[in-house]
DNA sequence: CTGTTAGCGCCTTCAG
DNA sequence: CTGAAGGCGCTAACAG
């Protein structure tokens, strides 16, 4: 395999001429670099990215962290992520962390270990000793320390979806929400559920659950025995609306005439081409480019912003009326 | 941040030693090793990685490049890959090729630059220049020149699945599947249904769709127009089978009464609760787990099998009688 | 068993 | 604008 060294000794010229040239650092005349890129075709050379990292001190790559991919939530963000990172010659590493704290921990040392530049961090633990200084960006979850994130405008989409369902009609309202470990955006969700109804003087039925990816129906399935009769639901996640829909549908209830249902999330739809949800969308594109944006930054040293907010929009779907 | 030189300078050893004490090749006595590891501690030691890349001309690291994460089946993929490589310390680098044969050739490059030490490929292009002798292993692909691939037995348990509708009463068997631009082991499914139709003098029902991800309901939409009275359907992927099964109760079919559906894949279920396919079941932990093995010997040089198949499972659900 | 040494391939001053 | 030279941090071969 040629090397930089080769490439100068084929175009007659060092290999410092070789390396602007190539880097596009600094100044080459035209006739070296003609010369030097004739030469690299010729050899069919390709720069060492280990020997580039080594001297940089750098490696054009980032890793994130999600509990798992196997959830269209993470997947679409993993997907944006990628595609963001790939236009800045950045490379993407996948962690599923399981919901494993010890395998967080490791993906931590990939930094000090110079493996990656900085990492895209989306847990549901707490790490005592991860700051603000530490080139790290996450989603959704307040991670502390200063550590930098982005999140949708949970509390006023969610109300408006709440708003929305007693605008269409829905008289008993009730409210099904994933539990989160940490501080995390995502219980503005039901939050600004609660306040609708308090500011309504409406009773509330809410229902925030401990679960697992897989366990949605089982959860829906509950609320329904407690909640036979609510006419309207706001769900945190599309995945937990898609179950309260199916559940409904097979205690032999008609959505939207007998239940209206509002999801979370807008991810739903690439999936399960039925039924389209109402449910706020993220805007997930936005996300996942806002935290490279964020996290680029940081990486740099510079300055940032500790919160980010993108806007979610509410999208008719035909699970209301 | 401490090299190994400082660590050498604290324990009072050379840097080999310290070098042979890590890495665990080579024998330090029990006295060097335990000064080493104070040392490593006292000075919070991280062994940089990307010097360690440049001198053993290798990354600890694997690339996947898929169409899209955002696919239950190349997310599952991911999930397992990843899990199976983190086990052995490697990392996993995850591409979306967008199913745009440009973005593929950068993947390839990524070999050259020795980013990483192989590729595990799904792609719908044809590569020319890319042969066995190169660290990469296929899914479900013939990437030809004896690049290895691993597979799903799916001619045999495409023949099971079709058999299953035969033996629970369907008499007008149709069959939808997507089209591969490569020849891909995916068309032993529509080949398989052909086979037993022919040898039982059934009629065939078959298309062949190209389409996009996201146009899933619009095949299946069409497949109803052209054959309304098909009353079995094997699909081949749970995507397409999860759209037939709404394009079906849309039209006032009953499934299974009216329509009974197989699907192939067995991941839908982890995405949508409902319905529960019935569906042939890939087993995706030992898909990937064969990859990254005969990854790992083509990495090493090994001469590994052109062709691994993994048993796949009829696993019945709600959409068959 | 151990210290020393010579690079891995590249980038980046530094004189010219 | 350019060539030469000095490392980046680590491993592996070598002579003790």
């Amino acid at each position: 395999m040629a090397t930089i060294k080769d490439v100068a000794k084929e175009a007659g010229v060092g290999v410092g001429t070789v390396s602007r040239a190539l880097s596009g650092n600094g100044c080459v005349s035209d006739d070296a670099k003609s010369r030097i890129d004739a030469a690299v075709k010729k050899l069919d050379f390709v720069p060492n990215q280990s020997a580039r990292n080594l001297k940089t001190q750098s490696s054009a790559a980032v890793a994130i962290s999600v509990p798992t991919v196997k959830h269209p939530f993470f997947a679409k963000i993993i997907y944006c992520v990628e595609d963001c990172l790939s236009k800045s010659g950045y490379r993407l590493i996948v962690v599923n962390s399981q919901d494993e704290k010890s395998k967080e921990i490791k993906i931590l040392e990939m930094i000090r270990q110079a493996r990656v530049d900085g990492i895209i961090f989306i847990t549901h633990h707490a790490h005592e000793y991860i700051d603000g200084n530490m080139p790290i960006v996450s989603v959704d979850r307040h991670l502390g320390n200063g550590v930098p994130f982005v999140t949708s405008n949970n509390y006023d989409a969610s109300r408006k979806a709440v708003e929305y369902l007693i605008e269409r009609g829905a008289t008993k309202i009730g409210c099904i929400c994933g539990s989160t470990k940490v501080e995390s955006e995502v219980s503005m969700r039901y939050k600004a559920y609660c306040d609708v109804m308090e500011e309504r003087g409406l009773e509330r039925y809410l229902e925030v659950a401990d679960f697992k990816h897989g366990e949605e129906m089982d959860v829906t399935d509950r609320y329904f025995k407690k909640y036979p009769d609510v006419d309207g639901l706001f769900v945190g996640s599309d995945m937990l609306a898609n179950a309260a829909y199916h559940s409904a549908m097979l205690l032999g209830k008609n959505v939207p005439r007998d239940l209206q249902i509002v999801g979370f999330d807008g991810v739903m739809d690439e999936w399960c081409p039925h039924p389209k949800l109402t449910t706020v969308t993220q805007n997930i594109e936005a996300i996942a480019e806002a935290a490279v944006t964020v996290l680029f930054k940081r990486i740099r040293g510079e300055k940032c912003e500790n919160k980010t907010v993108i806007d979610a929009a509410l999208k008719i779907g035909e699970t209301t009326r």
